[in-house]
DNA sequence: AGCACGCCGACT
DNA sequence: GTCGGCGTGCTC
């Protein structure tokens, strides 16, 4: 087509409209460059007196002073940003009430995108032999032949021939090799879709069919993939990876956490032959960049990475995998609050992609949607090895007789006694790191704070410190109580896992212990290094917080020992029974992977409660719709909606006054048929010494909710340090 | 977000 | 007199 008829097209001096990542809530006119420009070229303008970052979001709209339009600087050499992700951008943006700069910065987290495609020297072999051969030189050459003529950058081949740099530099001059420029951004290796899979059983084979079909198929899908624990959920997903590698188009993996990407990884290569793109917070800026361009061009077929993947560039992305669907830290704060589940799901619309929801334990919103029918369900039931579920008792705490300051009830001593004593392995699960999650002085009866929030500080043993676990803050343990300054009157309350560690050894004088927590060590290696040795047999009991929950194999655990059943279920945060249902699913299916009956005993003192029964009895689908009819009664999600609205700001009494200004003035929101609920101090009510209040908003469900909340927050305008977050479809509601 | 402008308090 | 605090406003 001839580039000037082209309505994506503008030619030098038309006007445009431009998109940067300055927090300006519009789009700015510019005047395109010479050589033109196309929708959706990522662009650097003038703005003031700096240069920035934009894309070419259409045609621009003439409503600014024509003499005081600036023209674009010039066009970066990367990939235009698609109609597909500019769409995506705009219907999150508007979903999320985030201004659209916010969703663009989100897509453009790569540094250096305006920098000239940067090079680096790498060396190969020439074709003549140097005059004088020494050792080095020799060791040089030889290093380049073994490798078949693959080049080396200068630090590799050194390193490799063990000689210094000058010996190749001496090779560069007498011709005996070359020195060339190469991009430092290389294409990622093919992915071969076509390597013998895992053998997979009929139930998997199933499953996989299904998701084969729908991506031949093509257009959008949305698939929930429900299986227990050590149904094989991954293998069945990699063969939809594979199906969509085989129609050329690229796949993004989405994890819960950056602690199961390096496990994950290693799957991927021992399916694929090569390890894919991986993109999360911890991964170099280069690599970032590396990543950012070549998904942009086609040459990274499948990213595994954290949420914020979701606003990579693709070129084709025609399959999103959302890991462990349920989990909580797919909706979390980074500058922009969003549910990755749900944005999976908006782009994979846009775009005419499948999603894959896999999860042993579905959040009730997936739940519904797909009784609903607007996804489909597809049912692992199976279990690799064993084929059943452990069994699981409640142990009634009630009845138990415990010392104070004991917590590892007698029937459970005697189970994990016995257990211990045939070989197998045991797992106490306390989902509370630390010691204790109270100090309390003795002599005035006050808890110890964190300085900067309204947590409690816990005792953290091992570290010898006190820690706040929202804030990170921590500070030596004291001997004396900042109250009242009484001294040694302070003591621990309550159990954490490295106080369940001591109980334990008391008891099981005899037993190896394994404690793991993720702040017992320095690093996710380490810990995954532990873990495996633990999986090895180098452990007879082991105690562990949540992250025992997630994924981790123990081929030899027979018995999970659930502390405390009902730590979840306390508080009236809407999704308490959900969260504990999920959890203690996930932890009891740790137990008797194997071919060895697993048990699962539940420490709780309301055995008789709804979740607690759906849990031993393993009614899942009975939970599943109890839950449902509770909160359609309710009007709550996901048969009502609603969004928070976070004020937050270093006077209290200023914050609570806007909160209590915007309350009575909702008309917009009553309009709707909406409820407000507040001000209140928000779930973390004080951050680094800032005070945070909340709002709460329910609406019906068919209710245009942001557009009543953009035009109830139009008018507002923000004093001083004051700042006001919305936060669409929020996790927690206490 | 930056960065300038501008209007009041404490110094050489 | 003037240096500098950071509140307010602008950037195509």
């Amino acid at each position: 087509m001839d580039q000037s008829h082209s309505a994506d097209f503008f030619d030098e001096g038309c006007l445009i409209g431009v998109l940067t990542t300055q927090p300006l809530d519009r789009v700015l006119d510019y005047k395109a460059p010479q050589g033109g420009c196309w929708r959706g070229a990522f662009v650097e303008v003038p703005l003031g007196p700096r240069k920035v970052l934009g894309v070419v979001w259409g045609a621009g709209s003439g409503d600014f002073d024509s003499a005081r339009v600036r023209s674009v600087i010039r066009v970066l050499d990367v990939a235009p940003m698609r109609a597909e992700l500019q769409s995506f951008l705009s219907r999150a943006a508007s979903y999320t009430l985030t201004p659209l700069p916010a969703m663009l910065r989100l897509a453009t987290r790569a540094p250096g995108l305006g920098d000239p495609p940067s090079m680096r020297k790498i060396y190969r072999l020439g074709d003549k032999t140097p005059e004088r051969m020494t050792d080095a030189r020799s060791r040089v050459l030889d290093v380049l032949r073994d490798y078949g003529g693959l080049a080396f950058t200068l630090r590799e081949l050194a390193e490799q021939a063990g000689v210094t740099s000058s010996v190749i530099k001496g090779l560069v001059k007498q011709g005996a090799l070359i020195e060339q420029d190469s991009p430092r951004d290389l294409p990622y290796p093919r992915l071969d879709p076509d390597l013998p899979g895992k053998t997979l059983s009929d139930d998997q084979a199933r499953a996989a069919d299904a998701l084969r079909d729908a991506l031949r198929q093509g257009g959008y899908g949305t698939t929930l993939l429900k299986g227990v624990t050590g149904s094989g959920k991954t293998e069945v997903y990699l063969e939809a990876v594979a199906e969509a590698l085989r129609l050329g188009q690229q796949a993004l993996v989405l994890l819960p956490e950056i602690a199961l990407t390096a496990e994950f990884l290693t799957r991927v290569e021992a399916r694929f032959g090569v390890r894919p793109a991986e993109w999360h917070s911890g991964v170099t800026m280069t690599e970032r960049r590396r990543i950012w361009k070549m998904v942009g061009q086609g040459d990274a077929q499948l990213v595994v990475g954290a949420r914020s993947a979701l606003f990579l560039p693709f070129r084709s992305l025609g399959l999103i995998i959302v890991d462990e669907e349920h989990d909580g830290s797919y909706k979390q704060e980074d500058g922009v609050l969003y549910n990755a589940r749900d944005m999976a799901v908006l782009r994979a619309a846009i775009t005419g992609a499948q999603v894959v929801l896999a999860s042993a334990t579905p959040s009730l919103e997936s739940w519904a949607n797909a009784d609903a029918g607007k996804y489909r369900r597809l049912d692992l039931t199976s279990r690799f090895g064993a084929s059943v579920l452990p069994q699981m008792r409640a142990v009634d705490m009630r009845r138990e007789k415990l010392d104070s300051n004991r917590w590892i009830s007698p029937a459970l001593v005697e189970a994990a006694a016995g257990r211990i004593a045939a070989g197998e392995q045991v797992l106490l699960f306390l989902n509370r790191r630390g010691y204790a999650p109270v100090t309390l002085c003795r002599a005035c009866g006050q808890q110890i704070g964190c300085a900067h929030c309204d947590a409690r500080m816990v005792e953290h043993r091992f570290l010898k410190r006190l820690m706040c676990h929202q804030c990170g803050e921590t500070t030596p343990i004291p001997t004396e109580c900042p109250h009242c300054g009484a001294e040694d009157r302070l003591a621990p309350v309550g159990p954490g896992v490295e106080r369940l560690a001591e109980e334990a050894a008391e008891r099981f004088p005899d037993a190896r212990i394994a404690t793991l927590s993720s702040d017992l060590f320095a690093s996710a290696r380490a810990l995954k290094a532990r873990i495996e040795e633990i999986a090895a047999g180098d452990a007879d009991l082991v105690i562990g917080t949540q992250l025992v929950a997630k994924g981790h194999n123990f081929p030899n655990l027979t018995l999970v020992g659930v502390i405390d059943a009902d730590l979840g279920l306390q508080g009236s945060d809407l999704r308490a029974a959900e969260r504990t249902f999920q959890l203690m699913r996930q932890v009891a299916g740790r137990a008797g992977r194997a071919e060895k009956p697993g048990l699962a005993l539940l420490q709780t003192h309301q055995p008789d409660h709804p979740v607690i029964r759906a849990i031993l009895s393993g009614d899942e689908d009975g939970f599943w719709q109890a839950e449902a009819a509770a909160r359609e009664a309710a009007s709550v999600p996901p048969y009502g909606r609603m969004a928070g609205l976070i004020l937050s700001g270093s006077d209290v009494a200023q914050v609570f006054d806007l909160g209590t200004v915007l309350a009575r003035n909702a008309g917009p929101l009553l309009q709707i048929g909406a409820q407000i609920f507040g001000p209140a101090p928000a779930p973390i009510a004080r951050v680094r010494g800032r005070h945070r209040v909340r709002l709460l908003i329910r609406a019906p469900k068919a209710a245009p909710l942001q557009d009543a909340i953009s035009r109830w927050l139009a008018p507002v305008k923000l004093k001083g340090d004051l700042r006001l977050a919305v936060d669409i479809d929020p996790q927690s509601f206490l």
